[in-house]
DNA sequence: GGCGTAACCCTACCGTAGTAGGGTATTGGG
DNA sequence: CCCAATACCCTACTACGGTAGGGTTACGCC
């Protein structure tokens, strides 16, 4: 397998970058791997060079940059092969490449040995999705969300309780149900946590904690 | 700076991991570096070996694991330097990281001679926080959001955009005149995606759309 | 003991959210 | 041409969210 293959590797975590491009060129027999970590170097590259056999494509590039990145690769030069990759398991992120017109998708959290098979596969003119343990398995892991304590918030330990059920969507009814409580009072530790957060509604509140979780469920 | 300093890089990305460990052994004079991709891993080599110089630990391990781990290590091998790295530039981050003991923290999107620095700081005795461009500028990038369209949600473009709204928190009093509605017409509108996606609130969809953003603003 | 705070309960009130029912204008396809 | 779908408007109603005011226990601190 000492072909001449040729790779551009692009994501915006240059170690990471660099890595995946040593690994095509000690395990894959490319000849060339280039790491880049930006857009602007990535389309400089293509048009003083030949297009490479193989793009590596970070899925979460800044700003959704990588999916009108991948239309535009395969339109312009069709001849590369597109294997997009992403730090999270949402299986939609696999479709969405798909869609743009990457050939392969697979998660960074697989293995090396898997990612070579991807590799080969693509190279061989074949595609690769919904492979490996992780689609096998359908294994979502929760959404990155960074713990939070009620304490950090200026909240009671009570009002913790409420909050974290509020951030899941129950009305107050089920909130009084689930912690053994009367609506009224499970209203007045929501309007102490609106006081508190300096939120109108519970809405707001939802809003302005996005991706963020209380510890303790 | 030959010296014999020991490395172990602990992330759930294994080329990730391996693209930092080659790094530390290529640019930053380490003797050993060694990459795992398993919590369980990292304890065994631990238990097996003397501890090393420098642990480098990805913030976001499956289950949220990386705080724990950072505890733990700094009450049973106090002399091992501390490096969290987290793949997205929240500043809250940072602060959680040193919290559980981390002597340093920066973000993967570094550029590798920051990335040097920074573990050069460590060995030092240094503590290295709040430093680098990202840092710096505060420029907190929106949160890792799937673009999703209205036509894929079985919606149509009016719903799309009053849905957009609604997903920032928006009464429907504000949405309409933002659109320069009617607030019963928007009302309709939400209605009508929530016989949609199966919601009996707003909040519902809110929660069930958490991580996703409507193309186009 | 007196004081503050948190947690719990109540009634009463108001504003927003969402549904029901009925109406008009526009558009595109059979 | 007619029909279906979409978008827009209206009144009227119910239910939930949130505030205000007033009251009771229990705990810890000066």
């Amino acid at each position: 397998m000492t072909n001449s293959a040729s790779a551009l590797v692009i994501d915006d975590h240059p170690l990471s970058a660099s890595g995946i491009a040593d690994f095509l060129l000690s395990h894959c027999g490319f000849g060339q791997a280039r790491p880049v970590s930006s857009i602007a170097e990535f389309w400089a590259i293509l048009d003083a060079a030949q297009p490479p056999s193989l793009a590596v494509v970070d899925f979460w590039l800044p700003e959704g940059a990588s999916l009108p990145l991948l239309v535009q690769m395969k339109r312009q030069y069709p001849a590369t092969r597109l294997l997009a990759i992403s730090a999270d398991d949402n299986s939609a992120v696999s479709d969405k490449a798909r869609e743009a017109g990457a050939d392969g998708f697979l998660h960074k959290q697989e293995a090396p040995e898997i990612f070579g098979r991807a590799v080969a596969a693509l190279l061989r003119g074949d595609t690769w999705f919904h492979s490996g343990p992780f689609a096998v398995t359908g294994s979502n892991q929760p959404l990155k969300e960074l713990p939070v304590t009620a304490a950090e918030l200026g909240l009671t330990a009570r009002q913790g309780q409420v909050l974290a059920m509020m951030l899941k969507g129950l009305p107050n009814k089920r909130i009084a149900l689930n912690l053994s409580l009367s609506e009224q009072t499970v209203k007045e530790h929501v309007t102490g946590i609106l006081e508190r957060l300096g939120a109108r509604n519970r809405i707001e509140v939802i809003t302005m904690l996005r991706g963020k979780k209380l510890e303790g469920s």
